[in-house]
DNA sequence: TGATACATGTAAGGGGTTACATGATTTC
DNA sequence: GAAATCATGTAACCCCTTACATGTATCA
């Protein structure tokens, strides 16, 4: 999958593999996120595939840059793969409920304390989603109109957190009340 | 994670690989699932560990049954791990979601067909956590009063899948219309 | 007759995390 | 003087998936 985050990232502009990691944490980070260690091995993987070629620029004080671009076998692969309509279901996985499901022998508070933290956790995120993400997207129509097209799909991702955070907060406010009362 | 999820299911009653994961498809599906595979070699690796124990049953007819019990090190591993309180937020990844961010050069129809289908699982989804998901809970509670604590737990997990599922119908006609319209 | 349920496992590989290793520059 | 930023990578490991392997009983 993080193949294809790279792929579709470079398809905007050559990057190294720093700049991917500070591109996803600005873009991508609310569906998909990476480690640097994965994205410099990824990226090695994708040139051996010939998908992307690298070019070192050469610096001065700091350590060279490795300059990563998309080929036009990587751009077909990209292709292929977002026309390609996938019927399986996504399953999510959440550690927390796994938690929570296996509780019923843990004393309240511990309880009470995991999820007033989670919920905490989960108000930042809201809000940077309606904030931050919000304003780095609108300005991408304002400076760059060729990206229309891109800025309607990236609103319609912030908008998907927004939305499920938003929910994640109404079930987290259920649930401590839930178990303040009846626990 | 998935050696919590068959702690936790053992600490109720020992069970076969097999019985876990059918234990799994009927109970944590929406929060977290795994191959069958995978189950018995973890167990296999718990056991190693000394956190569960297992007995072969003989059978005439079909394979022999090898049924695996908590052990006192694995129930007091568990009630570590219930009793931690985690401090990062919970990293979704959601495929999809990639999908859509990187696909401005894609075409309406596409999209629409990729956004419909996966509009349709949700809502089956959906149908079933307030059907046969909710019924199997209730049943639980009339049937074994003393998993009272138990069932609330359940019945906690199972609104966040409702709540969850919801609020991604609600994103799927929003972002429907809105490519329809405006893509 | 063919699919599904029962019942167990192994082997290979993919994807991802954690830890390690290096080192100058800039900012507080 | 310490921490963060810039910038790259390797190695070990863990978790999970896919494919393979076997065989009976039951149901449609």
């Amino acid at each position: 999958m993080l193949k294809y985050v790279l792929l579709g990232s470079l398809n905007y502009l050559p990057m190294t593999g720093y700049e991917l990691k500070q591109f996803m944490d600005r873009s991508t980070a609310n569906f998909w996120h990476a480690k640097l260690s994965q994205i410099y091995t990824t990226l090695k993987s994708l040139e051996g595939e010939g998908l992307v070629a690298s070019t070192t620029v050469y610096q001065e004080t700091r350590p060279d840059r490795r300059v990563y671009a998309i080929t036009d076998a990587g751009r077909s692969d990209l292709d292929a793969w977002l026309k390609d309509v996938n019927m399986e279901p996504g399953q999510s996985k959440e550690p927390l409920l796994v938690k929570l499901f296996f509780s019923a022998r843990v004393d309240k508070a511990t309880l009470l304390a995991e999820l007033r933290l989670q919920r905490e956790l989960h108000e930042k995120a809201l809000e940077n989603l309606r904030g931050e993400t919000r304003e780095g997207i609108a300005q991408t129509v304002v400076r760059a109109p060729h990206l229309r097209k891109d800025a309607l799909l990236w609103e319609a991702t912030r908008r998907s957190g927004e939305l499920l955070e938003a929910a994640a907060l109404q079930w987290f406010d259920e649930t401590i009340a839930m178990v303040e009362k009846e626990f």
